[in-house]
Formats: C-alpha cells, structure tokens, sequence
DNA sequence: CTTGCAGGATTGTTCAACAATCCCTACGCT
DNA sequence: AGCGTAGGGATTGTTGAACAATCCTGCAAG
C-alpha cells in the first residue's frame, strides 16, 4: 500500500520530512510483526492458500527448519498460529498436517458465511447516515480487479479478489472479531478451492454478482443486496459441493 | 456431538458398542491433550476466566514457568493458545497481558452473540423433524443448575451456567466452527464480569428468562424463541453497558 | 524541565539434547 | 501361511541454557 511515491532524494524539506517519516514507519511496523515466527507463517500461509502443499500434506519439521532457517521452536510457534486460522491441523505426536474439508465442511462455512455476511449488508441500513463516502472503495477496487484478471485468463487471481471483496465487505460492519472470523473462514474455503479441477467455472459467474452487489450497496438498497447476497452464497455452495462430488470425493479412510 | 447420522460404513457393530467406543475415545482424548502447553493452557484459563488474573495484570514468564512447572518454550505455546482465544495479549518486548474490554469490546460480542444465537435458534424451525428427543436435554440441565446457584446465592455459578446454556444452545446447530465462535466470545465476556461489581443484579434476570427460552423450544416454538431472544441479548447488553458506566471506567491506572 | 545515557530486568530466538510416541518390519508362534 | 508381537528407526514433545534485542528505571548533565 505505498501512498504517494516519493523517491525525492534530497528534498529535505518539511513536508518532504514527514513523508520520508512515515514510509519509514510502514517499513518498521511491516518488519517488526514479532518476526521470525509471523514472517516463517506468511510464507506456510502462502504456499497452503496457493496451493503449494496440498490438502493432505504433511510438513515435516525439520525439512522445514532448512528452508525457513527459523529455529524448531519458531516454526512450531508459526504451526501454532496457522492452526488457529485452520490452514493447518495437529496430529499429536505425529505431525502436522494441511487439512482435508469435506462436504460437511462446506456446509458448515457457507452457513456462517451466510450469517455473517447477510446480516452486515442488512445493518447498514440502520446506519447509513453515519457511513463516510469513500467506505465502499475497496469494495470498487476489488470488483475491476476481478474484471481485469478475468480478461487476462488469470482465474485463481479472480478467486482471490473475489474473497477480497467479500472481506472488505465484512470490513464494513467496523467488527474487529467478524473481520476475524472472516478471515479465517475465507482461508480455509481457498482450502477447498485446490480440489476443483476448473477454476473458471467456479469463479466467472461471481464477477458480474459482485459488480451488482456493489452497485446495489452504493443506492443504498440495502435490503436488495441482503437478500441477492443470500441467494448469491447460496449458490456459490452450491457449486462447490457439485464440484466436490463429481471430482470423486475421498471417503473418510481411517479416521 | 455427532448427530449420530454417520454414514453406514460397516454393519459388524451395534448401537450399544458403538456407545461404549465413543466414552473411551472421549477419556483417551481428555488424557491426550497435547499435554504440557495445553494442560498449562488449561490451568491459566481458568484462573483468568474465574478472575484470578484480572484484566490489566501481567503474565511474568519466568514466575509462571516455577507455578507451573514448565519449560519456559512450552509456556509460551500456551500462551500462543489462550491469545488466539482472547484470553491474553501480547505487547511486542513488554509481555502478555489479560485485556482490559472496553465498551467498544461490549458491542462488538453482543452484535456477534445476537447474529450467531438468534440464527441458530430460526434455523431449528427447518430441520425440526430430524431434531432427536433428547437434544434438549443439556439446556434444561444448566436452567436447573442455574436456578439451583442462585438458591445458594452462588452468583458466579449462576453466571457460568448461564453461559453454559447459551454454549448449548449454539451447539444445536452441529456447527464445529460456531461451537468454537461461542466458546471464544463467551470467555471474552467473561473477562468482563469481574469490573462489574454486583453479579447478582446482572445474571438475576436470565435464570428465569433462559427458562422460558428453554420452554418455547421445547413448544418448537421456534420462531417467537427467536424474537424473545433477540430481545434478551440486547438487555443483557444494556446491563454489562451501564454498569460498565456506573463503574466508571478507570483509563488512567497507575501512571 | 527536558535530554541523554548507563544499568538491570524481561522478552525474542536459537541451539542441542533427551524422552516419549508412532510407524514399519521382521521374527516367532499356532 | 496367517497373525500377533517385539524391536529398530524416525519424528515429535519438552526441556534447559545461552545470547541478542528491547524496554523500564534511575541518575546525571544541559
């Protein structure tokens, strides 16, 4: 998120000064996160969500060890934090492991998916007056985002800017702990996407229900939304479980 | 927790013996328990729940690995645990600390228990042919152990009853990831009633009202359950509101 | 009154080692 | 041969000590 680029080299200036301060707090509130064990949980967090590891996979330590250069300790740490954002699952005295949902789970999220995000869109009816102008901008960005990558064939580009939008739509209800829970739910859904074989189909038709649900949200139709967001999630289930059965799901082995 | 509806996976057994495997797998996995950091996780839970770490105080390292006869690394993975819960902070370089709620918190968890309680109990009217009996057995125990704490003028019991409820409650909804939600907000809100000062004003009128609650699910009233407790949630939230007010909310501290 | 700087205390991180547990294979028994 | 069982090897769980980085406190100087 770099505000005005400035690459002034010798501007010393007042105003120039406080720009130049302010980068450098970016910088130092980026590297600081409490480091090793936050950074080594970015990159797990990356590899899990772009498919990397696949569901089923196991992360041994100390091949890990090597290839983070993070301590045992450290990296146990990060295996905590992704447990807790349900990208990864311990199996005691045996290892850690990417999870495999199945269709139970799928259900399970969409439902709190549908919760969740139904019920912000219908309480800022309730609260429009106080809503600044600029609130629905992420939401705009993520929507032409979606577009540009649909044309250039991009399509898990398209998936994350799909979950984009929905996030900052969650983001619009100022509740640190939905913002939370989003996140992680979010997480584990791009979990599932990994076992569908044609992300296209998955995500295409969800660009053009995004632009609606924005354009909808931006009248002030709030009820409308709600109520096109719900068959919209509704949907979007849908697919994922067709998807899920006709790809062959695993039936439990021996858990 | 399971429904019982797991699919029909081998005949060789019957109902009895399945019964009997499911209270040993219940006592392996109480005995199991990661052991050490979750065990150690375990003890500071409660002691924060029950009050005896208030919120504000500071969670020494070194004092904790001599109560709690763990190593250092170890402790800190239990701390990791009861962070991502709510229970703790982390202050880079400073420590962990219990959080201090504040109103803002109060909104936030009633805005989430309201969501989260109020649509489970509207989504029991849906699958209400396929509810077995005794599914509502556990609400009714805790309306009676809630109502048998306030006999004995035991306030804080009446508290952790009533919440008991509550987490009964959600559970009818065979959500895995909702069933870990409540037990989160529930240990948040907990942190709040230790700066309330007269818990017996506060948990006094929800003996009765989870009563009646209890009542009109038994009745598959589901509906008029949903609206009585929709109000509910929203008094309560008045009540931690004003006496959080009443209390006078004390920012400046020891500085 | 503010500024700057040592000192001590606490946290962040790493390392090496040992104990406990699991998986797999090979052996012995009926 | 089939089956239960013991052993070996690998991996995880946990510990303790050590060092670096950071914060807080108090004191001295301007």
């Amino acid at each position: 998120m770099s505000t005005g680029g400035a690459e002034d080299t010798a501007a010393d200036t007042d105003t120039g000064r406080q720009a130049w301060l302010r980068t450098v707090a970016a910088d130092v509130a980026r590297l600081d996160r409490s480091s090793s064990a936050e950074r080594a949980a970015d990159i797990l967090r990356r590899s899990i969500t772009e498919g990397a590891l696949p569901p089923g996979a196991q992360l041994s330590e100390v091949e890990l060890t090597e290839v983070l250069e993070v301590s045992r300790n450290t990296l146990r740490e990060a295996f905590r934090l992704l447990t807790h954002e349900g990208l990864l699952v311990y199996k005691l005295h045996r290892g850690v492991f990417v999870p495999e949902l199945d269709e139970h789970d799928v259900i399970d999220l969409y439902r709190l998916r549908r919760v969740l995000e139904v019920d912000v869109v219908r309480g800022l009816a309730d609260r429009d007056p106080e809503l600044p102008g600029g609130r629905l901008e992420p939401l705009h960005d993520d929507v032409e985002a979606a577009e540009a990558a649909a044309s250039a064939d991009r399509w898990p580009a398209v998936g994350t800017a799909n979950m984009r939008f929905h996030q900052h739509l969650i983001g619009l209800a100022d509740s640190a702990r939905m913002d939370a829970m989003t996140g992680r739910l979010l997480a584990e859904l791009r979990l599932l996407f990994h076992v569908i074989a044609t992300p296209r189909e998955l995500h295409e038709p969800y660009i053009a229900r995004n632009r609606g649900l924005f354009e909808l949200l931006e009248a002030r139709k709030y009820e409308q939304a709600a109520a096109d967001l719900h068959q919209y999630l509704l949907d979007s289930e849908q697919g994922i479980l067709t998807a899920f059965r006709d790809k062959g799901l695993r039936p439990p082995a021996t858990t």
